[in-house]
DNA sequence: ATAATATATGAATGTTTGCTCAACTATTCA
DNA sequence: TGAATAGTTGAGCAAACATTCATATATTAT
């Protein structure tokens, strides 16, 4: 294998968006379809800077995807690699 | 779905155990192989001290195994739900 | 135009994290 | 026994992070 150190980095960065019980439970909602921003931070009762701040995080790395309309964003999961390592996380935790 | 606030903590937890490169990097030696402390420093060109730190983490998510031998301890994936999320996280990294 | 709503953003702050260094335990060798 | 080797551990420090607060932008309503 040998691994580069870039890939490392690059797969390190991955993982981390996944490393914050937020931005976790973020993913957990938006598994089941998009959301706008306030309902999101209804939803995890945190305040809408906060959501906001961990959004940008995980736009930045192509895990969510946002679609404005109105004066309302609404951000999906941009791709399923994220509901599946989600998924098989839980796995992990949940048995085994 | 609805997470609790619990599994979202130990799910965020599980992946923090892969959100630094030097873990993913010692991740990716052991799934050739059980290695010992020193050539894991040597291969990773990190001392013993720092890489000892990281494997502790590793060990008390479960996600790697001690055997002792001598003065000498071998660790290896304690898991192959680790090298799944690992080789996952690669694919998503490298196409798509 | 003004006010209200939805979101984004920068600065500030407290917490967490990864490393180094020094000290320690356990094991082997002489 | 004493010295050397392999690894662990705690303290300390700098960098990264998550949230809050205040402010800014964009859109809609009056």
């Amino acid at each position: 294998m040998n691994l580069t150190e870039l890939k490392a980095i690059q797969l390190a960065e991955l993982f981390s968006a996944l490393s914050d019980a937020s931005r976790i439970r973020i993913i957990s909602l938006l598994i089941e379809g998009e959301m706008s921003v306030s309902a999101l931070a209804e939803g995890l009762k945190m305040s809408e800077s906060a959501v906001s701040h961990q959004l940008r995080g995980l736009r930045q790395m192509r895990l969510v995807r946002a679609r404005k309309n109105g004066r309302q964003v609404f951000y999906s999961l941009d791709d399923d690699h994220v509901a599946k390592l989600y998924s098989m996380g839980l796995d992990h935790v949940e048995h085994g």
